[in-house]
DNA sequence: TGTTAGCACTCGTTTTGATGGAGTGCTAAT
DNA sequence: ATTAGCACTCCATCAAAACGAGTGCTAACA
C-alpha cells in the first residue's frame, strides 16, 4: 500500500535523499538532489516534492532551514523497496575465518568480534537455545557423598552439567540402573517431548529412587529453559562513538549499558527466534525494536543454526543511518559460516 | 623513606589537598586549604608550602593559575600513610546479598554487578583459576561413535567437560577400565602434581588405549591452563562517564574497549594472583598498572578464595580520584562474602 | 626568621556579538 | 508544470570581551 502513495519521481527523489544521507550523514538539501539525480529538475521543483514527502512522513527537517533526513518510515521504505535493487559486490568484504574450536562459547565470541570489526557496529551473538534439540546422552555419576553429577549431552554436542545433592549414599548398581533407565527412556527426545507420561514411566522404573529422577528432570528443564541461560556475546560496543548521532555521552552510555545487560538484548532477539521459522533477516528501525534505549538505532538480526535444532541469533546494532546492504551481506556470510558448523569435519572453515 | 621528607605541617596540608580533591574533583587552591585546616595559616603561607610540595612531586598544577591536584606520588602517599588513619563506619554500605546459585558464573557476574552498583566504578571479577585445586572425579563416557565425553570435577565442585574424538569404537569394558585407572591414579592430585612419572604410569596401565589417555591429559592441562580460560566478568563500565576526567569520548571509549577485551584485564590481575599469597588488597595508581589505557585510572584488587585453592580476583577500576576507603571496604566485604562460599551450606548467605 | 597582606599577572571559562552559509518557502515569470 | 529570484530563518563558527580563580612575588610585620 505504501508504495502507491509515491509516484515514480517522488520515489527517485526519496531514494536519492536517503542514499545521500547514508553516505554523508548530513541533512541533504534540494540543490544537492537537483544535481544528483538524472531527473534534471531545478532545486525549486525538488523543494516542492520534498515538501510533499515531508507531509507524507518519509522525511523530516531537523530544523527550519536545514536539509531533510529520512524518517523511520523513510528508512523502512528504503529497506523494503529501494535497497534490494542494487546488486553489490561481496568480494570487498573481509572473509570470516572462524577457527573451529571445541568451545562453542569461544566460537560465538569470536563471531561477534569479527562481525564487529567488519561492520564497525556493535554486535551480539546469542548462544543457541535448546529449542527442538534432541537429547543424546545422559550420565549420572556419584562424585562425592551427598553429591551426584548429572551430565547431559544433546545433538550438536552441547554439554551441560549440574551437581545434584542427594540425601543418602547410593551404590554403584543403582547408579548404573538409573543411567540405563534415563538413557533408554529419554534419548532421542527433545525437551518438548518429555511429557507427564514419560515422567511417570521414568519414576516408576526408578522405584525407590524416583526422587533422584525428579531432581534430574528438574535440572533438565531448568538447564534447557532459555530464560536462565541465554548467553549473549557482544563486541564492538564502543563503535557507537563513531557515529555522532549516538556518540554523545548520554546516549552512548545508555546503549553500552544495554549491551552490558545481556538479558535485555536476549529478549530483543528471542522473539524473532521463536516467532519465525524462516531464516530471513530482520530489520528493526528505531522504535520498531522493543528496547527503548535503541530508539535512535537500527537493529538487524539473523538466525543461525549450528546444528539441527540448535539455533541462535546474530545481530548488529548501529545508527539508523547504517549501511544496511553491507550489514545484511555480512550477516548472511556469517550465518553461512556458522550454519551447521558443529556437524562439519574438524578444522578450518 | 618518603615520609621523612615531609614535616608534620606539609603532611597535613597534603592530606587536606587530597581529601578536598577527592571530594570535589576540582583543583584546590591555597585559600581553600587556609580555611579547611586547623592550622590557621594564611593562604600566602599555604602557597609557599604548596610550592614546596609541588617541587617534591606530590602535587601538580594543571596549568598556571589553577589550584593543585595530587600527583601519582601524592596518591600513593595518601594510600600508604594518610588514609588508614581514619576509622570509617561500614554500616552505611549496602550489604552484599549474594544468592547462592549453582552456577559459579552467575555468582561471579552477580558479584561484579553488585560491586559496581555499590561503588559507582567499573568492576571486574575473574573466574577462579585451578591453581592448586585438586581433582576429585574424572569420567569418560562413550557418547557417540567416534566421540568420548570427558567430565572433570575438582574440589569446590567446578565441573569441566570436553568432547574428545576417537578413531575406533570402544567397548564398555574398556571404558570402565579407563575410568578406574584415571580415577585411581589422578584423584586427589592437583594439576601441578601430575608429572611425567604419573603420565607414564597411566599410559602403561591403559595399554592399547594409551592414546586416549593422552588425549584426556591434554584436555586436562588445556582446561586448567589459565590463559585459555580465565573468564572475566565485568560490570558498570559505563560508570566511567560519571567522572569528567575519564568521560571524554576518547578515553572512555578506550577504557570500555579494554573491559571488552577481557583477556587484557585478566593479565592485569593474574600477576597478583600468582605473586602474592597474601590476601591483601592491591592498589595500582596510574602507570603502576600494566595496562596502558589505564594510566589515568586507579585499580584496586583483592583475591578471593571460593574454596580451597580455588582463587580468583575481584577488582575495581575508577579515576585516580576515587574513594579509596570506600572501595577497599567494599572489596573486603565482598571478599568475605565470597570466601569459602562453595563450601558453605546451600541457601542465602 | 617565619608569617602575612597586597598586588600584578596568568590562564581557562563563559558570554556576547558579528558574520557567513546553507537551505527553505513563496511569488511571479516562463 | 516548472523555474528563477528573493527574503528570511537558523545554525555554526569565530573573535573579542568580561570574568574569576589562583598564583608568585615583594614588602611589611611580629
Amino acid at each position: 500500500m505504501d508504495e502507491f502513495e509515491l509516484d515514480d519521481r517522488k520515489t527517485k527523489i526519496l531514494n536519492a535523499i536517503i542514499r545521500n544521507y547514508l553516505k554523508t550523514g548530513e541533512p541533504v538539501g534540494s540543490r544537492t538532489i537537483s544535481k544528483y539525480t538524472d531527473l534534471n529538475l531545478s532545486s525549486a521543483t525538488i523543494r516542492n516534492e520534498m515538501a510533499d514527502l515531508e507531509e507524507l512522513g518519509y522525511i523530516v527537517q531537523p530544523h527550519t532551514s536545514a536539509g531533510r533526513i529520512p524518517s523511520d518510515k523513510g528508512y523502512r521504505f528504503y529497506v523494503d523497496h529501494l535497497m534490494a535493487e542494487k546488486d553489490r559486490e561481496v568480494d570487498e568484504m573481509k572473509q570470516f575465518v572462524i577457527e573451529h574450536t571445541e568451545k562453542v562459547e569461544h566460537l560465538l565470541q569470536q563471531a561477534a568480534k569479527i562481525l564487529a570489526s567488519n561492520t564497525n557496529y556493535a554486535t551480539m551473538v546469542t548462544a543457541p537455545s535448546y529449542q527442538g534439540n534432541k537429547l543424546k546422552f545422559i550420565q549420572l555419576s556419584y562424585v562425592d557423598e551427598g553429591q551426584i553429577l548429572a551430565v547431559i549431552v544433546t545433538d550438536g554436542n552441547l554439554v551441560k552439567n549440574k551437581i545434584i545433592p542427594v540425601s543418602g549414599p547410593i551404590d554403584n548398581e543403582t547408579m548404573l540402573k538409573l543411567n540405563i533407565v534415563l538413557n533408554s527412556t529419554l534419548n532421542g527426545l527433545t525437551l518438548e517431548e518429555i511429557n507427564l507420561g514419560t515422567i511417570a514411566r521414568l519414576k516408576e522404573q526408578a522405584g525407590i529412587h524416583s526422587d533422584i529422577i525428579g531432581e534430574v528432570l528438574d535440572t533438565l528443564s531448568q538447564m534447557m529453559l532459555q530464560e536462565d541461560d541465554i548467553r549473549v556475546y557482544t563486541s564492538g560496543t564502543t563503535n557507537f562513538f563513531k557515529y555522532p548521532e549516538l556518540s554523545d555521552t548520554g546516549k552512548a552510555s545508555e546503549l553500552i549499558s544495554t549491551f552490558e545487560e545481556k538479558q535485555q538484548l536476549a529478549s530483543l532477539v528471542t522473539e524473532n527466534l521463536l516467532d519465525e521459522n524462516s531464516t530471513g533477516i530482520q530489520v528493526y528501525i528505531g522504535n520498531e525494536s522493543s528496547i527503548q534505549t535503541m530508539k535512535d538505532c537500527s537493529v538487524v538480526t539473523a538466525v543461525y543454526e549450528l546444528g539441527e535444532g540448535v539455533r541462535g541469533t546474530i545481530g548488529i546494532v548501529g545508527p539508523k543511518r547504517m549501511d544496511y546492504e553491507k550489514v545484511m551481506d555480512n550477516l548472511k556470510v556469517l550465518k553461512n559460516s556458522l550454519d551447521g558448523i558443529l556437524n562439519k569435519p574438524k578444522g578450518k572453515t
